[in-house]
DNA sequence: CCCCGTCATCGAAGCGCTTCGACTGGCCGC
DNA sequence: GCGGCCAGTCGAAGCGCTTCGATGACGGGG
C-alpha cells in the first residue's frame, strides 16, 4: 500500500502538498495537482482511514442504530437503513451498523473509540435509556422517532399524529361517520413506542373535531387477533362502514377475515392502511394508504446529522407530513 | 478524552504496560493490572479506534455488503445482517455496512483505506465483477451465495440442489409422482443468481433419480404471473398433485389463485416452499417448507472470515444442508 | 560469589496523515 | 527601488497507539 509520501517523491513535492491537493484547504498550482493527481492515480493510493482519523478527529463514518426484533415491519427498518446508507455516501461517509440490543454500552462503545462522526438511531421508546447517554456523547446524534423528552437531541419522524387526521378527513370526505381504528398489538403500546400513541391522540382529537363516531383497538397479531379485535369494534359500534388499520401485520388477516365473512373491502368496509407502498400493493385488495416515508426520513436523518456535524444550527425536530395514495380501498358510504 | 498516557500517569507505569495490560500480550503483574485497570475505569478510557488502526493495522470492523434492490425477499437479508452483526460482535468487531450499488468502487475504497479487516459480501451473481476484485484486495472475503468461479474465495450458502433433492423425496414420501416446480421470475434467472439455477438442476436431477414426472417453470411476479404459469402446469403435467415453490412473492397470489379455483391445499394439491419459516408461517395456510437458513449461513460466514484473518486454513467452502420442516401443505397423494 | 535466565516493566521508534508556521519568489504601490 | 503582500510550497510537530529491544531485580546453579 503506497503512502502518502511515496505520492509526494513520485509527484516531486512535499507530503503536505499532497495532503493540501487532496483537501483543497490551501491553494496549490494547476500544474502541481495534476502531478500530484497522475501520481495518486498510478499508485493507486488510498488515504489510510486510521492515520486520517487519527490526525483529523473525523472519521467520515455515522453509526446507525437498528432495532433487532421488532413490530415495525423489517422492509421498513430496511428502507430506512439503505436511505441513510445512500445519503451518508452522498457526503462521502460510511455507516457503521449497531443493533439495538446492545443498548447504552455499543452508543459509548464507538463514541468512546471515536469510531464515527455522528449517531442515527432507530426505534426510540418514550422514555429510553439511550437518550440520556446520547448526551453525554461528544459527537452529535439524531433520533429517528419521538421520545417524550428528546433532552435537545434532533428528532425526526412522520408526524403521526397529522397522519391519523389525514386518514380520517379522506373517509370523511367519502361520506364515513362511523370509524374505528385497529391499533398496533398491546405491546407495541406497552413498549413504549411513541407513535402508536401519537397517532392515538391524532385520531381522537381528530375524529373530535370532524365529529366522528369512532373506537379504537390494539389488535394481537395473528388471525384470532384479527378476529377478536373486529367483534368488538362490531359490538362498540354497530354499522362502522370504515377501518384506519395502523398495524401492518393484521393487514393479511383482517382482509382474509373479511372476505370469508362475505364482507367486500370496499363495497362494504373502506380501509385505509397506514404501511409502505409495497405492503399495500402487494395485499389480495390494492390498498389506499398513508405512506410511511421510511426514505425521506432516512435521507433527512443524515442531513441533519451533517448539518450537526459542520456546526450549522439544525431544527431540533422535523415531523414529515403525511401522504394518503389513493388506491382500491375507499369507497363512499354504502 | 483521555489517552493511554493520561491512564499510565494514573496508574504510575508506562504506556507500554497500559498497553500490554489491555493487549494482554507480556505478561503483567496483578497488581499492576488492578491498578491500571482501575485507572482505566475511573478515567473512562477508550482506546482510539484510529489510532490503534494505524499503529496495529488492525481495524476490528468487517464489511458487509448488501443488495439494495433484490428478488430475495427482505427479511431473509435483514437476517443475514443481523446475523452478521451479531456474530461480529462476539469476535469484538463492528461492521460497516455497503451497498451492492457501489459496486466493486465500493470494495476498493474500504479496503484501500484499511478501514476493515475482511469483506462478506451477499448476492453475488454468476460471473460477478467484484469477484477479481476481491481478489485484488489484501483483505480476506467470504460471499454468501456461490459464483461459477469463486476464484478460490470462501463461499457459504444453503445447498440449494440438495434441497431441491429433499424437497422431491419429501413428496415422493407422501406418495406424489407428477410435481412441478414453481421457480423465481425470468428475471432471476437472468440475473446470473446461482441460488436458482443450483436449485433447478438439483430438482432435474433428483427427478430423474427418483423416476418422477416433473416439470419446472419460472414465474413472473404477481396474480397474472402465477395464474399463467399455473396453466402452464396444467397443460404439460395433467394430474399434477404437488408443487414445490421456490419463489417467495408467489407464494401469496399462489395460494389465492389455488383457492378461488376450488383447488384445496393440501387435499387435491400439496405444496413444499422454499422460504424462511416467517413467511411459511405467515400464509392463509402454513407450509411445509424448507428453511432458508439465514441466521447460520450469516454466522457461518463470520466465522470464516475470523479464521482467515487469524491466518487459520478454512475449508474454500461450506454449502449448508437442508432442513424440511413439516406443516400443513403435504397430504398423501389424492 | 558470580553469572545467567526470568519476569516485569520501560523507552522510543514508528504507523500515515493533517496542519500550522515559515519560507520563497514575483508583483504591486509609492 | 524598497517594503509588503500574496500565491504556492515545504518542514516538522504532533494525533494516540503498538511493539520491539533494553533494563533492572531477583533467584538458582556452579
Amino acid at each position: 500500500m503506497p503512502t502518502i509520501s511515496d505520492v509526494a517523491r513520485a509527484a516531486g513535492v512535499s507530503m503536505s502538498t499532497v495532503s493540501y491537493v487532496l483537501s483543497g484547504r490551501r491553494p496549490i498550482s494547476a500544474e502541481t495537482q495534476a502531478r500530484v493527481k497522475a501520481a495518486i492515480a498510478e499508485l493507486g493510493y488510498h488515504p489510510h482511514a486510521g492515520a486520517r482519523a487519527l490526525a483529523s478527529s473525523k472519521t467520515s463514518v455515522l453509526a446507525l442504530v437498528v432495532p433487532l426484533r421488532v413490530d415495525v415491519s423489517v422492509p421498513v427498518i430496511m428502507q430506512f437503513v439503505t436511505a441513510v446508507v445512500t445519503a451518508a455516501r452522498t457526503y462521502n461517509h460510511d455507516v457503521l451498523l449497531l443493533t439495538k440490543d446492545e443498548g447504552t454500552a455499543g452508543l459509548e462503545r464507538v463514541a468512546g473509540a471515536t469510531m464515527v462522526d455522528a449517531l442515527i438511531v432507530m426505534d426510540v421508546e418514550r422514555d429510553d435509556v439511550r437518550i440520556p447517554a446520547l448526551g453525554r456523547l461528544k459527537q452529535p446524534s439524531v433520533l429517528i422517532g419521538f421520545p417524550d423528552d428528546a433532552a435537545g437531541i434532533a428528532c425526526v419522524d412522520l408526524d403521526f399524529a397529522a397522519t391519523a387526521a389525514e386518514c380520517l378527513s379522506h373517509l370523511a370526505g367519502h361520506g364515513h361517520t362511523r370509524i374505528a381504528l385497529v391499533g398496533p398489538s398491546p405491546a407495541v403500546y406497552e413498549r413504549g413506542t411513541t407513535y402508536a400513541s401519537r397517532f392515538l391522540s391524532g385520531f381522537t382529537e381528530a375524529s373530535a373535531r370532524l365529529g366522528l363516531d369512532t373506537v379504537a383497538h390494539p389488535c394481537e397479531p395473528g388471525a384470532k387477533g384479527v378476529r377478536a379485535c373486529l367483534a368488538q369494534i362490531d359490538a362498540e359500534l354497530p354499522d362502522v362502514s370504515a377501518l384506519v388499520v395502523h398495524n401492518e401485520e393484521a393487514l393479511l388477516p383482517l382482509l382474509e377475515e373479511l372476505r370469508s365473512s362475505g364482507r367486500r373491502v370496499p363495497q362494504d368496509l373502506s380501509i385505509v392502511a397506514i404501511c409502505p407502498r409495497d405492503v399495500a400493493t402487494g395485499l389480495p385488495v390494492r390498498l389506499t394508504s398513508a405512506d410511511i416515508p421510511a426514505h425521506d426520513v432516512g435521507t433527512i436523518a443524515v442531513d441533519m446529522a451533517m448539518s450537526l456535524l459542520d456546526g450549522r444550527r439544525t431544527p431540533g425536530t422535523r415531523l414529515l407530513p403525511p401522504t394518503i395514495i389513493e388506491r382500491d380501498s375507499c369507497a363512499p358510504r354504502p
